[in-house]
DNA sequence: TTGTACGCGTTATCAG
DNA sequence: CTGATAACGCGTACAA
């Protein structure tokens, strides 16, 4: 029961294994007799003949095959977007592969490396710190890519993101807005730069609107101990005297982790603390109040990545684009104005 | 800028591509001289050059890849095992291909399509209701795969998969022993067989502790339509005089929607109900109760699917195994004793 | 319509 | 014993 190959179809049908290949690829263009399309098509029909890909990519030297790079899989973020790659890379005809950086160079290269012995025709890649070395070498190869999410300023490259500065600067001054003046922002420290854009918008608006920024205006968690860094830095906060009004989370993962730990000290929202958090996702839903947050145009991003990607890998030469989407705030009861 | 292939190499070290080939490979067993080898090294550092894994595969005939179908990768179930398997994967040299049937067998079956023509080694199925054709013909082709989560009667297939019965039964003890009388199970209006089982296993432990089995014992929700069916059957359920105390979740998308819904009709856990749900996700941490919830053995699902996955695709004569890992029940406040 | 060179490695076989 | 030659895997696409 092995692989019927081409020949087998050529054989069968009584023709050379080219008319076959023209014939299953309607390459036909009357070049080839009626008669000879139909018994090609009886023949395959009748061995159950589908054409092995990876001869064809050998020829074709196209795989159709696109790499993702996320951070990981696992987090809802990613496989929101992820599916909805998904969808629009089959759409195109495209397979996906995916591969979770875990924030990690290594990874990261190791997976980029990984892709390309692969011979992806390109990739839609949420980039990690320090990974700038291995992308240059990529664009030196010519192999297209589209950054998601994230991107290295010193990378000059194909870009969705969204405007994470202004709706930072829209979240606080909706916080502000509702008669809150003790802000704290829960931030990453990293040195990614859309997450530093998140930082600086909270911090303008502060500014803006005449309000301290202490250095407890910004907690910094380190991904890697998210919830340890949280629980050590919301004691703090809420030991001090002057405890927070209004709490921003730059992320989903920070989201979850602060809220668990704002049940845990019964702090009571929106009256006591006015709470926002970046991204979308079903555990928002299970919270005791409804939740404003910032919904990024996930839909969009993918749909707009692989498009980008698909007119690039169709014509590598395409001038650079770099499209920003707006990310909108969805208010909720959670960061309602404050009561006097 | 165009790729080095291994007669670059050839070419630059002076010496054949089969030589070349053999260095690279490591396959040397004492054939090939320490300068010949120094020289093929020296050059294919030089030149960057980097094998063609599809010129490989088309000779060897395995592409090292292997492909997950689940229900849809957005699923914080599957993306949690997405994950582990794809770490797996990775580490015994396999790259991933992850394809999302949404339960729809034309999409299911195109999907098993498309990783036959990219001459997978083989996959990881979790299979959507009527597939059997489609698996059958994989059989027959001697395309190693196996289950995971669920299972089709009709084929017989290795399989990892848990103790469904058992630990519905063990979740349905432990609400009647808490003394619960009036149990409702929420489950998907469904044909498969593992969620069948998680049925059974309910219906049983009712049974079994002289409780009544009724009508109204099981919601059937149509998954297509989780949000409507659930907001319906709890209206009608609560209305009733004879309300529940007592809710089983089989499955994390159920206990979601069922547990917005609980807060909208503010039913008090575990005081009016008790509550237990399937599967773990980060929802649940955002619950104003402590939830109890039946854990299912993630990493080791993935870890056991990989592998014998693996050893399938290295002797393909190895004989059936099915792996039943045991799912465990955390318990905590929401499924606490009724207070008399 | 068909013959066949080609894409890029792997590996059996052959020559030195 | 070392290394080169060439067949092969499976389609594609050009020349004939």
């Amino acid at each position: 029961m092995k692989k019927v190959s081409i020949k087998d179809v050529a054989q069968k049908a009584g023709v050379s294994i080219a008319s076959v290949s023209y014939v299953l690829n309607n390459k036909v263009d009357s070049r080839i007799s009626k008669e000879t399309v139909d018994k090609v098509k009886k023949a395959a029909e009748e061995l159950g003949y589908r054409a092995n890909n990876i001869a064809k990519s050998l020829k074709t030297q196209r795989t159709y095959t696109i790499g993702l790079v996320v951070a990981d899989i696992a987090n809802p973020y990613f496989s929101q977007i992820a599916r909805i790659i998904e969808n629009e890379s089959k759409q195109k005809g495209y397979t996906l592969i995916i591969g979770s950086s875990d924030e990690n160079v290594q990874k990261f290269e190791g997976l980029i490396n990984m892709f390309c012995d692969r011979q992806v025709d390109g990739l839609i890649i949420a980039p990690v710190e320090g990974a700038e070395d291995c992308l240059q070498k990529m664009q030196k190869q010519n192999i297209p890519f589209v950054f998601i999410d994230r991107y290295l300023p010193k990378i000059n490259a194909d870009i969705v993101q969204v405007n994470n500065y202004a709706i930072s600067f829209e979240v606080t001054q909706h916080l502000i807005a509702g008669g809150r003046k003790n802000l704290v922002l829960i931030a990453y420290d990293t040195l990614l730069q859309h997450l530093i854009e998140r930082t600086n918008g909270f911090k303008d608006a502060l500014i803006q609107n005449n309000l301290e920024l202490s250095d407890n205006s910004v907690l910094y968690i380190d991904k890697d101990a998210i919830d340890e860094d949280v629980n050590r830095g919301f004691d703090f906060l809420f030991s001090d005297a002057n405890t927070p009004d209004a709490i921003f989370f730059t992320s989903n993962k920070l989201a979850v982790s602060g809220l668990k730990k704002l049940m845990k000290l019964n702090v009571k929202i929106p009256q006591d603390v006015a709470v926002v958090a970046f991204d979308e996702t079903e555990a928002y839903e299970l919270f005791s109040v409804p939740l404003s947050f910032v919904r990024q145009p996930l839909s969009d991003i993918g749909k707009t990545a692989v498009r980008m990607l698909h007119n690039k890998i169709d014509d590598h030469l395409l001038p650079i684009d770099k499209v920003v989407l707006n990310a909108e705030l969805h208010t909720a009861a959670s960061s309602s104005p404050k009561q006097a």
